[in-house]
DNA sequence: CCCGTCTCTGGACGACCGTCAAGACTTTCC
DNA sequence: GGAAAGTCTTGACGGTCGTCCAGAGACGGG
């Protein structure tokens, strides 16, 4: 029979699960959907390559069970930004402080969601999910972009999804000079932002 | 010995190269960097998989080499629309057309592009050809904006490399409802772009 | 204590991968 | 026409892939 799906362990294998999953994340970061195998994964973890069968039927639903591990942790990013600022200064202030933080403190894991959304252009098993998590992200977004008007006096200039298609654009730009080494990355980022960002919100 | 390094046969081979070239864009394209293997490509020609190695030393040379002649056709499709139009209203729907007419009609070609830009974020081999394109499309982008802003008598607010991020997220995101099946994707980004760019240039 | 269930290991499978080399075929030149 | 150079095919190599499975070990209830 497979694992309990009954009684009490279930939450034993949630765990275990995601144990896997977290591990399978770390090698996806480290070394992009394309180069990385089931073994990879396993090597992260502290079991062997055939438990990954035992707790996934196959790879695709693995990498579909990490993605929506990883989505929780993304969404709620900037959300105490949104909630302590004071004045839009504040609000712009805070939102770029947690954006530069994640460029250059985790860029690998943003490199993996974007391997993972290139992914789903080819790999359709994968666009729901990743619409989701898109979804997901764009009302993040929003949600500081309307908070940045209220503060302000003002209003949103465009709509939500071109909001979080304009700044996604200019992150995943600096994303790119950040990998490659740029040191002007962070910076550049910060200015466009603070370029860009008012006059659509005005 | 190699492939004719002298005499007039160095054309037949460029040639033969740019053939097999286009047989592995062709590939790239339908199934993606992560899924394609030289016996696709090879089949896609009219040749056997053997004759890779005689024309390129190893996968990565013959991608980099896809990715060279690939760059030579994007960064010129807006250049028409901007030597033409004679008002700013004029520029921008002929901007719109083109834009409308990659993403509905080769939309494989642009996800290739973007798969392979991913990658340069893991594979330092392929950084320095995609950031040349990608300056290339930054130009290419800039020479729209600022012939806008020159029609329009106005100025550009933000930086060359801004506007082509903005632009490139709205492109991206179409991309991925295009893919997905939404036939809203190409509407949408009309309306995105419209809505955004007047107000980066005024 | 034994037995059934749950968990995990480690090896085997066929398929496919990039690479290479031996040789057949074609072309070129003396 | 024969030799040399260029071009392409074919098959093989070591390796890795996702998947599967027989069985070892751990664990708990009778």
């Amino acid at each position: 029979m497979g694992p309990a799906v009954e009684g009490r362990a279930v939450d034993k294998v949630a765990q275990r699960r995601s144990e896997l999953a977290a591990a399978a994340l770390e090698t996806l970061a480290e070394l992009g959907y394309a180069r990385t195998g089931l073994r990879d994964i396993a090597a992260r973890s502290e079991f062997s390559h055939g438990v990954l069968h035992y707790y996934f039927r196959d790879k695709v639903e693995l990498i579909t069970h990490c993605v929506r591990e990883y989505k929780a942790r993304c969404a709620t990013r900037y959300d105490e930004a949104v909630a302590t600022a004071r004045t839009a200064e504040e609000l712009v202030a805070g939102f770029l402080r947690e954006q530069t933080a994640t460029l250059t403190g985790e860029p690998q894991m943003h490199r993996l969601w974007y391997d993972l959304r290139n992914q789903s252009m080819f790999e359709p098993a994968f666009r729901a999910d990743v619409a989701e998590i898109d979804l997901l992200l764009e009302r993040m977004v929003w949600r500081v972009v309307s908070r940045y008007a209220e503060l302000s006096g003002t209003r949103p200039r465009a709509s939500s999804a071109a909001f979080y298609a304009v700044l996604d654009g200019l992150f995943q730009q600096a994303l790119l000079r950040q990998l490659a080494g740029d040191p002007q990355a962070a910076p550049s980022l910060r200015a466009a932002v603070q370029e860009v960002l008012p006059q659509l919100v005005h």
